[in-house]
RNA sequence: CGGGGCGUAGCGCAGCCUGGUAGCGCGGCGGUUUUGGGAACCGUAGGUCGUAGGUUCGAAUCCUAUCGCCCCGACCA
């Protein structure tokens, strides 16, 4: 399956994994600050505490409904789409198939699991008006399992890897962080079915190279780390941690891991020798949750490469066996006429915790830093003198050539002190800005900045687009 | 679920102890002067003080109940 790797456009959020624009707006009115819709905040709302919550509520992202329950404002949603988009490209890269499943599913479904009673007060239940019990789902073995007995039979329909991105719920006691540790969370969950062990692993390899591959073009490091698989049961699985101070888990790890890189690599996801030599590559080296942590282990490394740190967890991907197939009678026959259960795994990506996670490894004193890749505009054009015929007609023509290149530019053409705008788009943290002034003009220049370094050069209004246009590889 | 805290204007907070016409800053709106890193001044709008009951001549303030939110811990994608 062929993918653009191209960054796809975004108009008004909306998307598919073609990673083409599917309309365009109205005259900008998307990419006019003036006209759009971000709320902004000078102080600090009081309930949140770590720095991704707060910039999430300061750059107007997301508003919270409830406790760990968020509606998600413009802009945030725009980050949502773009990590989605990301993660559909690398599922499909893979050959995996999207679907989408309900939010509510019936409670008869995990009684046939024997998860009904085993997952506790963390799952929402509900009953309908005919007295059924119905649940609020927190993820879908259960429901994929059905569908999966319901129209496959034969061994000849496999292999087959299907998956959704879909809002989940978890009641959790104590919500925080954010959208990092919310109750109602958006989540890609795949599952595998396959007809022997051996195939089972090759799907679990070349998951883990699906994720190394889009946690890297979301512009972060998350290191698969050999993880418990607490109730979803199973013997083999693996975390995806970012680094970061704020994380919730403690993690050990040797230091050359972090030197890994999964690159540019062009991956067969069909063969077993190239995904199981990734998943070498990435796992052969010390690195454990508190979790699996190896105190003996650990020492054996030698000291200078021996890491303690803090991490987030944004993805996890088990191997589970017949468990769920057993239970819920999902087999297949073989080329032997024989009935047997399949093999089958799942694995997540914390879809909407990313937006938090990325922020708390990416940002400073003034606001968010967006990786290229997530960033909900391109850039942004800054006029110092809105209402000067010079200024405004120089801001026209580039929010046009950059449009007009299929970017996606956010225009600040509020009448705003210049303090103002510079502090809002700091804050918001778009990559690039562009400033055009009087100043600069006199001399035929606008400035272009980096977000990250604060490096600023200045640049014919042309070529400023030309360098914008590279960096996002588009022609 | 144990422990603690907080609900007063869009946001941040004071007022409560010791009951007596609800305040400040930011933000909003109008205006004047400003204009390359969150400007100054003048004016102006905006609040059932979370909700319900009680005590009282009178409750944001005291009492009771209840709902919501936050923090620490245990738990988790």
């Amino acid at each position: 399956m062929q993918v653009a790797k191209r960054a796809g456009v975004l108009c008004g959020g909306f998307i598919w994994p073609s990673g083409k624009p599917s309309l365009t707006c109205s005259k900008g009115v998307l990419m006019r600050l003036s006209r759009y819709f971000l709320p902004v905040l000078k102080e600090t709302p009081s309930e949140a505490q770590i720095v991704s919550h707060r910039l999430m509520l300061r750059a107007g992202m997301i508003k919270q409904s409830s406790a760990g329950i968020y509606s998600w404002l413009p802009m945030g949603y725009k980050v949502l789409k773009r990590i989605e988009q990301i993660v559909h490209e690398e599922q499909q890269r893979a050959g995996h198939i999207p679907m989408l499943m309900p939010t509510l599913q019936p409670a008869d479904l995990w009684r046939e699991s024997g998860r009904y009673d085993a997952y506790g007060p963390e799952m929402l239940r509900i009953r309908d008006r005919h007295e059924r019990d119905m649940l609020y789902g927190p993820t879908n073995e259960e429901m994929i399992t059905d569908i999966f007995r319901a129209h496959v039979n034969s061994y000849k329909d496999l292999p087959l890897t299907l998956y959704h991105i879909q809002w989940k719920f978890r009641d959790e006691v104590r919500p925080r962080f954010g959208v990092m540790r919310g109750r109602e969370f958006y989540m890609k969950d795949g599952y595998n079915f396959d007809l022997t062990k051996e195939a089972a692993l090759h799907a679990y390899n070349r998951h883990l190279v699906t994720y190394l591959r889009t946690y890297e073009r979301m512009g972060l490091q998350a290191i698969p780390m050999r993880a418990d698989s607490g109730p979803i049961g199973g013997d083999n699985t693996h975390e995806f941690l970012v680094l970061a101070d704020t994380g919730e888990s403690e993690v050990f790890y040797d230091s050359e891991i972090t030197d890994l890189k999964f690159g540019d690599r062009d991956i067969d996801y069909d063969s077993v020798e190239e995904c199981q030599g990734v998943l070498e590559e990435f796992t052969s080296r010390y690195a454990r949750t508190d979790e699996t942590h190896d105190e003996a282990e650990f020492a054996a490394i030698p000291e200078e490469r021996r890491r303690t740190a803090r991490g987030i967890e944004v993805g996890q991907i088990f191997y589970f066996g017949t468990k769920y197939s057993d239970a819920l009678g999902a087999k297949v026959v073989n080329d032997n006429q024989e009935q047997v259960p399949v093999h089958m795994g799942s694995h997540g990506i914390g879809v909407s915790r990313l937006v938090g996670a990325i922020i708390e490894a990416s940002h400073d004193d003034k606001g968010i830093i967006w990786p290229e890749g997530v960033t909900p505009f391109h850039c942004g054009i800054v006029n110092l003198k809105q209402g000067d015929d010079e200024a405004d007609a120089a801001c026209e023509q580039l929010y046009s050539a950059l449009t007009a290149r299929g970017l996606d530019p956010l225009y600040d053409d509020r009448k705003e002190r210049a303090g103002g705008k510079f502090a809002t788009m700091d804050l918001i943290g778009l990559p690039w800005r562009i400033t055009v002034g009087p100043r600069g003009l006199k001399n035929g220049v606008v400035e272009l900045t980096s977000r990250k370094s604060g490096e600023s050069v200045e640049l014919t209004p042309e070529a400023a687009v030309a360098r914008i246009a590279e960096i996002y590889a588009l022609t």
